[in-house]
RNA sequence: GGAGAGGUGGCCGAGUGGUCGAAGGCGCGCCCCUGCUAAGGGCGUAUGGGUCAAAAGCCCAUCGAGGGUUCGAAUCCCUCCCUCUCCGCCA
């Protein structure tokens, strides 16, 4: 969510700051409703405060041993005034929230211009495509003799899943642990495990509510939970509504957690294999920062992602989204892509992003400001550290050899109990 | 799932219809005092919102959440959430 201070005394900033992503503002309602707000707010301000006084007044009578019909019949009247007084002004900030919670955040001055992923650049391209002396096979060609089983899955739960066995289930495991404890060893990260069920308002804190209801998946049931998209909004919601020391950040954390998207504007999108499922693993990174230090913390974010593509060997690139390619949460995105032989390109494997005080502001999640002794936002970043299925992916494809066999990082040697290849 | 107890400020804790945004304590900040230290004394110390160009001031809201009763609710009633204890069941 923007300020609402912002968007009070700078309409037209925020709305040429929006066009930038190419979201429209409609100014004129949004005016037009702040100023039917502020004048029902402090119409229902004044009543309640009439019948304050006057209910204090009622008070001082009786305890004097005063006639008090005459401000009793007041104090009814003013009840009833003031009755309709609130329904008219809740109305109006109901009407308000929702256009708010409507507006993505505003970019980063940095942010390169551009409507679509055509226009994002590219900041540093790290390793060398393999050069093959045979026809690359994609990975599920490859997958398929190791125990990538797509038939058995689509048996289970239809398309978009896949069922890993043997060897393949294992190096998916191993992968799982070789990030996570390499973010909490080299890089400081507190090791975390969350809830993969969440109450709406957890989804409404980071962004993905109200706007994007169709991406997820809905549990049936009382207490009507969805299943989470991606471990960023269990963790970010931990500081929800807490006002962190000075001590407290930055904090950083990583989980490993399933996600579950409903992936409803894909259809016909990436339909073979596992690039694009509804349900993956990932290994996700938040940290939690003081303002000043959130761009700094967003390379340094990115970077940690990087390790783990480096230590596995794959060939990526660092990508500057550009405004219209930014999500709707967050103010700067650098996107990490992994080479994929059988595409012939680099695909997406990482997000990492600076979300400034969009999310914090939905969440309360504050700091005490030492400067100022006052609560103030949090900046909060996620990124993925990095996405486990599509990793494995890059590792069949890049490791890939003539005989159909699988050279492994050897990075992974130490969770594969020494084993260097699966064939 | 059953029975019971409870949720008040950064923390502890008092408060069963009116001058209670809330006693007292702890913590924290500033000051005073004591040649250091310890002890002592004084003052201050929630958050959000509105009004305002801004500050001050003023106003409003907030005692787990949401409704209700009432001229008036931390206090009474209803619903829900959470925590704790015991029992049951289970991983």
């Amino acid at each position: 969510m923007l300020d609402p201070k912002l968007l009070r005394n700078d309409l037209a900033g925020v709305a040429a700051q929006l066009a930038r992503r190419g979201f429209v503002l409609d100014t004129s309602a949004f005016a037009a409703i702040e100023e039917r707000r502020k004048a029902a707010q402090v119409h229902a301000d004044r009543l309640r405060a009439e019948r304050n006084a006057n209910a204090k007044a009622v008070g001082f009578a009786k305890a004097k041993g005063q006639e008090t019909s005459g401000l009793l019949a007041a104090g009814e009247a003013l009840g009833a005034e003031l009755t309709a007084a609130e329904a008219t002004l809740q109305g109006l900030l109901t009407e308000s929230l929702a256009l708010q919670l409507g507006l993505p955040n505003i970019l980063h001055s940095s942010v390169p211009d551009g409507r679509d992923e055509t226009a994002n650049v590219e900041v540093r391209r790290i390793g060398t495509p393999r050069q093959f002396l045979f026809e690359p096979k994609d990975h599920v060609a490859i997958g398929g003799p190791l125990g990538m089983d797509f038939e058995g899955a689509g048996r289970i739960s239809g398309a978009r899943f896949v069922v890993l066995s043997g060897a393949l289930a294992r190096v998916h495991r191993a992968l799982v642990q070789f990030m996570l404890d390499m973010h909490i060893r080299d890089h400081g990260y507190r090791e975390t495990y969350v809830p993969y069920l969440v109450h709406a308002n957890a989804l409404l804190g980071t962004g993905q509510l109200p706007k994007f209801e169709q991406d997820l998946f809905a549990v049936r049931g009382d207490p009507g939970f969805y299943l989470i998209p991606t471990a960023e909004v269990p963790l970010t919601n931990l500081v929800r509504d807490q006002i962190l020391a000075a001590d407290d950040l930055p904090k950083k954390m990583v989980a490993h957690s399933p996600c579950f998207r409903s992936e409803a504007g894909a259809a016909g999108k990436d339909t073979r294999g596992m690039i694009r499922q509804h349900q993956f693993d990932k290994v996700e990174l938040v940290h939690i920062v003081r303002p000043e230090e959130s761009y700094a913390a967003l390379e340094q974010m990115t970077g940690h992602a990087e390790a783990v593509l480096n230590a596995l060997e794959l060939p990526y690139r660092v990508i500057a989204l550009c405004a219209g390619d930014v999500g709707f949460a967050g103010a700067k995105t650098y996107d990490l892509e992994v080479w994929l032989p059988s595409q012939g390109k680099y695909r997406e494997i990482s997000s990492c992003s600076n979300c400034e005080s969009f999310q914090s502001r939905r969440l309360q999640a504050r700091w005490r400001n030492p400067a100022t002794g006052k609560p103030e936002l949090v900046h909060t970043l996620n990124g993925s550290g990095v996405a486990v299925g599509r990793a494995l992916v890059a590792i069949l494809e890049n490791g890939q050899q003539a005989d159909g066999s699988v050279r492994l990082p050897s990075a992974l040697a130490p969770y594969m109990a020494g084993m260097t290849e699966l064939r």
